[in-house]
DNA sequence: GTGAAAGCGCTAACAA
DNA sequence: TTGTTAGCGCTTTCAC
């Protein structure tokens, strides 16, 4: 690679000449130096740059699940956002776990001015270090504990529980399971929480037999369907807290031949590309996607422009909590058998 | 940000013997340096690192449409090979858009040891200058029509195509219909040439009218199905080049009111999550998509091995071609209504 | 407007 | 084994 001190001299300056205009000030040799750049085929060292400067020049997101559909439109938003802006996106896919949030955490936010990241979970440790730091860190989809000096970005997880449970509940379920995600995430927790106060609040049986919490995957919400359905005493609804979970369950009861929603009803939460296609149309909780991954760029992006400003830490955190919205479609009826209820 | 030099200040020894502490090596002072990295909480500065040894432990991977479940199943596959070999896996998603991927690469090659991409279109110029440095370059799924050196992992778009049109054509078809991608990027356009292959091969009659180019995603697919279901004279049958566009045409063939496979058959290429819960089931053709990742991953990780060894330019450069498959579901059956054929 | 020189944090000779 | 020192490529004072 060329470096600029061969710039400078092909150009006959010296590096700080070239430095200078590549950096945009007029100088006299100008024509020169552009000349030798293009010649040599130079590019500045962005990592030379970031030694000196301390500047990256890019920004980073980690999500838990690249393959979920949700999280690859958040990021489908961020990019968006963030495209005019110079900066840089860089992605880091955490796979649900760990030490690989851990591991990449690292590696980001030293190759990066500003990170947006879905936690694994709300204890999250690695995160713990950072909000020492002066990193700028945009917390999105799931919470945190503790670091009341990030910003955050969520949705209104308990309203869509709600929702998902009164409809149920209209219609005439009481039986209602649910099958969630892990406790210690804020989606699997705050769903999970919704559920249960929904249930209560409408004087419906909490029955522990009928939740299962899972793991957000695909096979997770498989085996728990497959288990739900095999109880001796049926649901007749499921509540099933994401996409990939609910998309596995739709594949069990496919395989263990229920009829849906006739044997049983299914709201899933997060909307899937194919709902409408689905048979039945699958009944779901709705939430703005791409909006959040702007939203959280947005933010994330001023406290960027602010880390110029001398009173940047004045400025308080910010969240935003997005709302939620019940879509009905043919996956959810009454109940078949109503007296069986009355048991 | 605390540095090597205050380890070694508090430690009382050089900086040297921190770094050599910090790389393995057993130093007398070992203990010492341990405690003053804890306290001080310490952590190497890649950057610094990175500008001294050339070398940034980390892969850089750059897809088209991270949206697109295909590419995310692939980053899947790479992330899980390259996991255990201390290499961070960095991430670019360049929306299906020249200027970003030309952007992402130049970033990415200078913060990475290694670029796996899938490139936008065969003739994609940001790579000619990366052909010249010696960045060892994996093409995924993607070719290009230079670059003898870049190693490829490619799937066999042409058998895919030819299996499909055999499929359809044994069903009794004639007018099969074809919503193609990019013909500039190599699935698009491998498909295209497969699909006029296989039907010229069959004696069927290639109809231009029925053939329509898009852009690999989903509006585009909705827009070229309304398209061909608006022409006077309608295919039975339609193959499709991707799965969001086959996504796009389910969409838009619902809300025509087209009944599948009555009065179209539908065949996509790539499988989706939920085929076989729609309504019909899909017929598709599969290909492996966590494993090309992990194939790329593989060849590009050996390339870095590689690197350190004194030969490393006499090898030659891999082509790896994968098989796919068609999975006969329910999308496809005869044409209804065979006399209109005839015309 | 321009050049010399210091230094960002680290590692790898080279000496001791 | 350890410390001293040079230097990776760049930017930015400071003099001129």
């Amino acid at each position: 690679m060329t470096n600029i001190q061969e710039v400078a001299r092909v150009a006959g300056v010296s590096t700080a000449t070239v430095s200078r205009f590549l950096s945009g000030q007029t100088v006299r040799s100008g024509e020169a130096i552009q000349n030798a750049v293009r010649t040599l085929g130079y590019s500045p060292s962005v990592v030379a740059r970031s030694l000196k400067s301390g500047r990256h020049g890019a920004i980073g997101v980690i999500v838990p699940d690249i393959t979920n559909p949700f999280f690859a439109a958040l990021v489908k938003g961020i990019n968006h956002e963030v495209r005019a802006s110079g900066y840089q996106v860089i992605l880091g896919n955490s796979d649900e776990d760990a030490p690989q949030e851990e591991a990449l955490l690292a590696a980001l936010t030293q190759r990066t001015d500003g990170i947006i990241i879905a936690p694994l979970v709300e204890g999250d440790l690695s995160l713990v270090r950072l909000e020492k730091s002066r990193t700028p860190v945009v917390l999105v989809d799931r919470d945190i504990t503790f670091a009341t000096r990030f910003d955050r970005v969520l949705v209104d997880n308990l309203s869509g529980s709600r929702q998902a449970v009164e409809h149920l509940a209209a219609l005439g379920h009481r039986a209602i399971a649910h099958i969630g995600g892990p406790l210690g995430s804020t989606p699997g927790r705050a769903r999970h929480e919704g559920f249960v106060a929904a249930m209560e609040r409408l004087g419906l049986p909490v029955r522990q037999d009928l939740i299962r919490i899972s793991d957000f995957r695909e096979e997770g919400g498989r085996d728990s369907m497959r288990d739900l359905w095999n109880q001796p005493d049926r649901p007749t609804a499921v509540f099933i807290a994401n996409n990939l979970m609910t998309i596995g369950a739709l594949n069990a009861l496919h395989v263990l031949g229920a009829r849906i929603p006739h044997d049983i009803s299914v709201v899933g939460f997060d909307d899937v590309a194919l709902a409408e296609l689905l048979d039945p149309p699958l009944t779901v909780i709705r939430r703005p996607d791409i909006e959040q991954g702007a939203a959280s760029a947005r933010l994330l992006l001023s406290r960027l422009e602010q880390d110029f400003e001398p009173d940047a830490s004045l400025s308080q955190s910010h969240r935003i909590t997005l709302p939620v919205q019940l879509v009905v479609r043919g996956s959810t009826s009454a109940p078949a058998h109503r007296e069986r209820e009355q048991e």
